[in-house]
DNA sequence: AGAAAAAGATTGGTATGACCATCATACTTC
DNA sequence: GAAGTATGATGGTCATACCAATCTTTTTCT
């Protein structure tokens, strides 16, 4: 058969060209691009197109730009999908539900495999960070902690799409529901559960067991999802 | 203190703009933006700034542009967010273990999901599925099928958010390993493997049994990694 | 000599205007 | 009525100009 024929836009193939770069190492963490105007030169084609490809990789979180320096490879992507998700999430009427459902399923699993893959030096991490959780002194630290705790236990699953995901979807609830952790912290605050929960989380981490670790994870968000439950804002 | 003077960038606050009209309902899928010309004026800047709005939402799949007809809400968009994933990954250094280890994890907890919350009308479709699997005559089809499976299973969630991140993984592999599914059904082939496990899948998915249906579904994953454990193509 | 200030060069950001390519529509023409 | 044709709308690309922020070099002053 006839193989279809390509049309495709110059920034488009300009975009490409440059993610070709990147995939090939040439171009990595940091790294400065050529200046516009040079690199319209060099692919012989005008700064607009040029410009344009450049947006769509800014978007997306790939490229930097710094009016008077320069274009850059991003170094900090932690939080990069998030646009995207969120309108697509809104356009296909994605419920809060869905989120809490799928940030469960990644925590809880993530927790195991850090369990597994823990080691001594990131074992005191996490034992120091459980300390300063229990000693905070104002609900915003503990926010902060709490995030924290939560962050490197997917870091030291060593799996770099889990922490993606997962910063991706934190990010999406605190977009629907502005202060969502703060809110939930507040509500664990009775009865010190947050700070159990966390104590136990940790401590199975820590004894290197799979299944506790998940189980202690599981509990913990068992909590936060009855301590939502009566809250009409987390309905959705 | 000082606020901090914003100092956003035109193309962005115009992307913002149309993102804004999105989130509040007020354009929806399908729908056709004004002309660019026309937007240009409305929003009095100039139709370089617009352009390049519209360029970042198109990459990540908002909106398409249609030469001599005009910019539209996208219709489709299960494939969205791979472009930025597959950067990231690489830039990131990932490994293809990692895409597996939250593949299984996504598609175990989705099969037990489904189990949950199957309906009788879904429930002929996975049969369906299950039928011309079995019956399928070339290796071709019998990717084809397995992907639909799969995706029907996820889709059957109920959860859009699973629906989104699995069809980006799966895409990534594919990016990664060209025709990854069909090396791995080739290798499942023998003893009919493929078969039995989809069965066993599909059968536990019907009786809405969770457990079950998470366990076939994660023995159909221990499957599929012993068989490519030899293949040194899929080792990073 | 050293620091501060000024000037100049580089680079991204925006605006215009022009022209091309594609598609939809209305209008002949037969 | 059908086919072909012109017209207009719309996105795609380009060239140029100028603004704004940053970096580099030079000058100036103490």
């Amino acid at each position: 058969m006839f193989e279809p024929i390509k049309n495709k836009k110059i920034h488009q193939q300009v975009s490409e060209e440059i993610q070709k770069m990147i995939l090939s190492g040439e171009l990595k963490l940091g790294d400065k691009l050529p200046a516009e105007r040079k690199m319209a030169e060099m692919l012989n084609v005008s700064r607009t197109s040029i410009r344009e490809a450049l947006r769509s990789l800014e978007i997306i979180g790939i490229i930097e730009s710094r009016q008077g320096e320069g274009n850059f490879i991003s170094e900090n992507f932690d939080q990069v999908g998030l646009e995207p998700m969120s309108l697509i999430f809104t356009l296909k009427n994605g419920k809060f539900k869905d989120i809490l459902e799928i940030r469960n399923i990644l925590e809880i699993e993530a927790a195991g495999l850090t369990a597994e893959r823990i080691t001594e030096e990131r074992k005191e991490i996490l034992e120091n960070l459980l300390t300063d959780l229990i000693n905070a002194d104002s609900e915003a630290e503990r926010v902060a902690i709490d995030k924290s705790i939560h962050y490197k236990i997917a870091e030291y699953t060593n799996n770099i799409l889990i922490v993606t995901i997962l910063e991706t979807i934190s990010s999406l609830m605190i977009y629907f529901i502005k202060d969502a952790r703060l809110k939930i912290v507040k509500n664990l605050k009775v009865d010190n559960l947050l700070e159990d929960m966390h104590r136990n989380i940790v401590k199975s981490i820590i004894s290197g067991n799979k299944e506790k670790a998940k189980q202690a994870m599981k509990e913990h968000f068992d909590n936060v999802y009855l301590s939502i439950q009566d809250n009409e804002e987390f309905d959705n």
